[in-house]
DNA sequence: CGGTGACCTTTCG
DNA sequence: CGAAAGGTCACC
């Protein structure tokens, strides 16, 4: 038995499921059908269907009220606030700045292009303790792998919820679940050497409180939280920003990963990879996208994404043989 | 502190 | 078949 409904999307603050679901948040949606995607939130199997920009249906199993769910995805999706339209457009509008920048490229006209390929692309609530486990799994690593990995977590060790279209879900396990794992049966399931980074982590979860000890975090200063996150093994300090980002409400932090890095390295002097130069690019990304940053950072991530290049390169159907040309450039 | 190299495995060109 | 992938850690 499951129930359904339909939730409306206003054009000032739009949700399209296709660029967000698939952004590298999470790695827990599969696209099923056009337009239509399952994932599972907390104990349920979400079925999610793009009728049209303005009208997303869904169902939920198991049984819940309609109400609960609509208002449970209502938070994921962020679509309280802040009105997206408007802040595509301040990020996409150049922020003045002195002589000198002005002769370097400017991020906020790129962000422009990009975002009008990428409309609607919402930042996700996640759960705090769910999304450290799963961005543990992220590092050096790519986001089909990370997912197969986080389903085996679920597979292996999470609880049944339901079968939908013959698949099985499972819900992402809870830290005594977790618990079971160790690092020689992770490594059987092909974690490698996160195997060990795992079970440490799990196990400090547990001393310190277990899930709710990281739900917590939500509620400190940011660098406090950071530092609980560092605390755990396999957690520096990009992990711990993009826990902090997708799943501690600190929209203003930006993970500064490879593809990020090479973002910035079109527009900044270049530098050597270290600590610092972390923070200089994170601090350059705060100052042309203010506030919101981590949430414009994601929308250029995504455009980095493999799975987002056909969708990108569609400029380039205007002329084929420039294909070449262009893919030098990016060299 | 800053710099360097090892590290599991899959996926993609 | 080699490089890259939402990096981190140990060690100098």
């Amino acid at each position: 038995m499951q129930v359904s409904g339909t939730i409306r999307i206003v054009s000032s603050n739009p949700l399209n499921l296709a660029n967000t679901l698939p952004s590298g948040q999470s790695f827990r949606w599969k696209l099923c059908r056009s337009h239509t995607w399952i994932g599972v939130i907390d104990n349920h199997v979400i079925s999610l269907k793009q009728n049209s920009p303005s009208l997303i249906s869904y169902t939920a199993e198991p049984c819940a009220s309609s109400e609960a769910i609509k208002n449970r995805l209502i938070d994921y999706f962020r679509l309280e606030s802040p009105p997206l339209r408007e802040l595509y457009r301040q990020w996409g509008q150049s922020t003045k700045t002195n002589h000198a920048e002005n002769h370097t490229a400017d991020i906020n006209a790129d962000f422009k292009k990009k975002a009008q390929k990428l409309d609607g692309l919402r930042l996700l609530r996640q759960d705090p303790y769910e999304c450290t486990f799963c961005f543990i799994c992220s590092q050096n690593n790519h986001t089909k792998r990370i997912s197969s990995m986080v389903e085996t977590l679920c597979n292996v060790y999470g609880s049944f919820i339901a079968t939908v279209d013959g698949v099985d879900y499972y819900a992402f396990p809870k830290i005594d679940q977790l618990l079971r794992a160790t690092e020689p049966e992770l490594r059987g399931l092909g974690f490698g050497y996160r195997s060990k980074y795992i079970v440490e982590s799990a196990k400090i979860v547990k001393e310190n409180g277990g899930e709710t000890w990281l739900r917590l975090q939500k509620l400190v200063p940011t660098d406090v939280a950071k530092l609980a996150l560092l605390s755990l093994p396999g957690i520096g300090h990009k992990v711990a920003d993009c826990i902090a980002l997708f799943s501690m409400e600190r929209l203003d932090v930006v993970p500064v990963d490879t593809h990020v890095w090479k973002i910035a390295m079109r527009y900044l002097p270049k530098r050597k990879k270290n600590s610092s130069t972390y923070q200089y690019i994170a601090d350059f990304f705060k100052e042309k996208f203010g506030p919101y940053c981590g949430w414009a950072h994601t929308i250029l991530f995504a455009a980095e994404l493999k799975t987002f290049q056909t969708v990108m390169d569609e400029d380039s159907k205007v002329n084929k043989s420039k294909t070449k040309a262009k893919k030098t450039a990016n060299l």
